[in-house]
DNA sequence: CCTCGCTCCTGGTCGC
DNA sequence: TGCGACCAGGAGCGAG
């Protein structure tokens, strides 16, 4: 499933080929793939055939290219099983082609294709405007209530901090929500809990900016050694920009490892096995040594 | 306003 | 071998 640092090796890649193209067609092949664009296909293509692209920009798991005219963007989410090919018009269709795009750049032909099996992701035409925290920045309207991320050089832990402070929550549930900040899901919640030596269950308003700190650099930290390996993903289904699959399981010290010895405590000469538990009607796994259920804990 | 559980969707896997 | 149950999960939405 891909993960924020693939959508980061998704945006570069776009941006290096799709990047002040012309849109010469468009052909949707499953309606269902345009997510939140109510006024229907006909609308979209209509809006985005003939447009120029701009640039491309991610925030958490969102990406999108703006349009030269209009404050417009093309926004796409990947969702669960969502990837984005740049192919020539000879190679032939993929399975799940969703979406077609066909541009035109330095007299090259070539589509962005829009590949998904579990149809959680798509795409949708947006307005964009300032970002409250940095006017300067335009955001798509659908995406401004979303958080920084933490590869964003405008995250900012202490306000970060100052928000799980006035939460009642759990800090696991806070990791992923997307409002508090963006682009952790489930596998990089765990890992960024394990290497912080936290419980998922700790109530949020008990923890020390010492903590948080620790927490969000951590997840910083397990995103940036995934984006320096060419992304995170052991589901054959992520496929990047131009139709490689990334691999980095290794990478992961406790997602996935039930039963496993937990890597922490075997350099200690200890051997903890990693627990799986439902948690939030996921899985979430943790070493039960390093990250002990806190006192007071919030299921 | 805040928190939290439900829901969308498909294909792979497992038990009987 | 067939079939149903279950699992994976981002994030919007609405109940309380």
């Amino acid at each position: 499933m891909p993960e924020l640092p693939e959508v980061e090796v998704v945006r570069r890649g776009v941006q290096q080929w799709a990047s002040h193209a012309r849109v010469t067609d468009v052909e949707v092949l499953d309606d269902r793939s345009l997510r939140r664009h109510a006024q229907g296909p006909e609308d979209f293509i209509a809006r985005l055939a003939g447009q120029r692209l701009g640039e491309s920009y991610r925030r958490g798991k969102y990406l999108w290219i703006a349009l030269d005219e209009g404050y417009l963007a093309l926004v796409i989410h990947l969702g669960m099983s969502g990837q984005v090919l740049i192919s020539d018009p000879d190679i032939a269709d993929p399975k799940h082609l969703k979406i077609r795009i066909t541009i035109s750049k330095n007299d090259r032909i070539q589509e962005l294709r829009f590949v998904d099996q579990r149809i959680f992701g798509g795409l949708y035409l947006d307005t964009l405007i300032p970002a409250e925290d940095h006017p300067e920045q335009l955001i798509p309207a659908t995406v401004a209530h979303i958080g920084r991320d933490p590869l964003d050089s405008l995250f900012d832990t202490e306000t970060v901090f100052r928000t799980l402070r006035k939460k009642k929550s759990s800090l696991k549930r806070a990791l992923l929500d997307q409002s508090v900040s963006s682009g952790i899901g489930n596998i990089y919640a765990d890992e960024a809990l394990f290497r912080a030596r936290l419980h998922y269950a700790r109530p949020t308003e008990t923890l020390t900016r010492k903590e948080v700190s620790r927490v969000y650099s951590a997840a910083e930290q397990v995103m940036r050694l995934a984006l320096a390996q060419g992304g995170t993903s052991f589901d054959a289904l992520y496929v990047n920009v131009n139709g490689e699959s990334g691999y980095f399981d290794r990478s992961l010290n406790v997602y996935g490892r039930e039963g496993k010895p937990c890597v922490v405590c075997q350099e200690d000469g200890l051997e903890t096995l990693i627990v799986r538990r439902k948690f939030m009607n996921r899985s979430s796994y943790y070493c039960p040594k390093c990250q002990p259920i806190p006192r007071r804990a919030r299921w």
